[in-house]
DNA sequence: ACCTGAACACCGTTCAAGT
DNA sequence: ACCTGAACACCGTTCAAGT
């Protein structure tokens, strides 16, 4: 029975970063404390540090295991060929700002500022999301010249939004993405 | 002779802020630990005390004194009103990633996401500059909401373009940034 | 009014010792 | 192989005492 989830008293590497998912969810960046890690898993540090070497080797891990959820979450980016690439921008816009884990991808870019693992981690998720959206422009019938430009922008304007709303965005908010990307499609 | 500058031995609560920018500018927002401040001006720790209440006062200080500089940095947009519209929205784009306190800028708006008064601090900053941006659309003739959405479309893009550069933005990027605004101004 | 010096709390890290 | 327990270093905070 390999892979099961803390069975009995002791503890895989991924119980501690399921644990570390958890926390930033619930309370953001400030609170993944060694200590809170350690109540919640029920050991004491020491056990930690069997498992990483220190705290910025358990980041880079959390963030190695997020931008593997984030590429699955977004692989069906590919799977969206069949959509109209107008259809497909909305769709990738939307999930990037509607993001469930919306407080985890913060801490992730966060994080990568300060840390060069993290950081490597954050890039590769934005490169593929980036490649996508160039192709929906592409497909849009733009040259790769002008594709790239454009998408180039409104990757930059979805990570501006991100970083500006202090809540999930609303509705008004949500109209006023849909014409910024009419305007984006505009030749 | 008030308002003079660490005049002998003991220190004005400026000469914290002061020494607070030289090494946020320096070495990022990590490196602006207290013992730090007290080696650069070679006082203990009690000192600092005197002066703020704890960390998050420091920072508020700081914050507030940075939106000011922001805002003295920023009041030229307005006696830009002779120039063309698009030609305002491309200065303010070059003022603002051009920055030369471009690793001032960013300290602020990671700090504005944990405490509050410096989110206060930023968001007043912001909204100058939104309405700014705002108005150069609504001077080049988009009635209210249009101008609106185009706005805060731009801003967010200048947001992101900040967050997305690991070094201060090249030649190639530049253009890019041009051609953005150009397709920005098309009705 | 402004600062020192010493104490303390918090938290990341180490490591010998346990099972 | 995985964890405990105790020690330590680092850094923010307090405060009585100095000038």
């Amino acid at each position: 029975m390999p892979k099961g989830r803390a069975n009995a008293g002791r503890l895989s590497a991924d119980d501690w970063i399921q644990a570390g998912y958890a926390i930033l969810a619930d309370d953001g960046l400030e609170a993944l404390k060694l200590d809170r890690l350690c109540t919640r898993l029920g050991v004491t540090k020491g056990s930690f540090y069997w498992h990483f070497a220190d705290m910025a080797a358990y980041r880079s891990a959390l963030a190695h295991a997020w931008a593997q959820l984030h590429d699955r979450d977004r692989r069906h980016f590919a799977d969206l060929g069949h959509l109209t690439p107008r259809a497909r921008l909305s769709q990738m816009m939307a999930s990037l700002l509607g993001e469930r884990q919306w407080t985890l991808e913060r801490a992730m870019r966060e994080w990568a500022r300060t840390d060069p693992a993290v950081a490597e981690s954050v890039r590769a998720a934005d490169h593929r999301v980036l490649d996508a959206v160039r192709h929906a422009f592409a497909d849009a019938g733009f040259d790769a010249d002008e594709a790239d430009m454009r998408a180039n922008s409104v990757f930059a304007a979805g990570i501006g939004f991100l970083h500006l709303s202090d809540a999930p965005p609303g509705a008004r908010m949500d109209a006023q993405r849909e014409r910024f990307l009419d305007l984006m499609l505009t030749r």
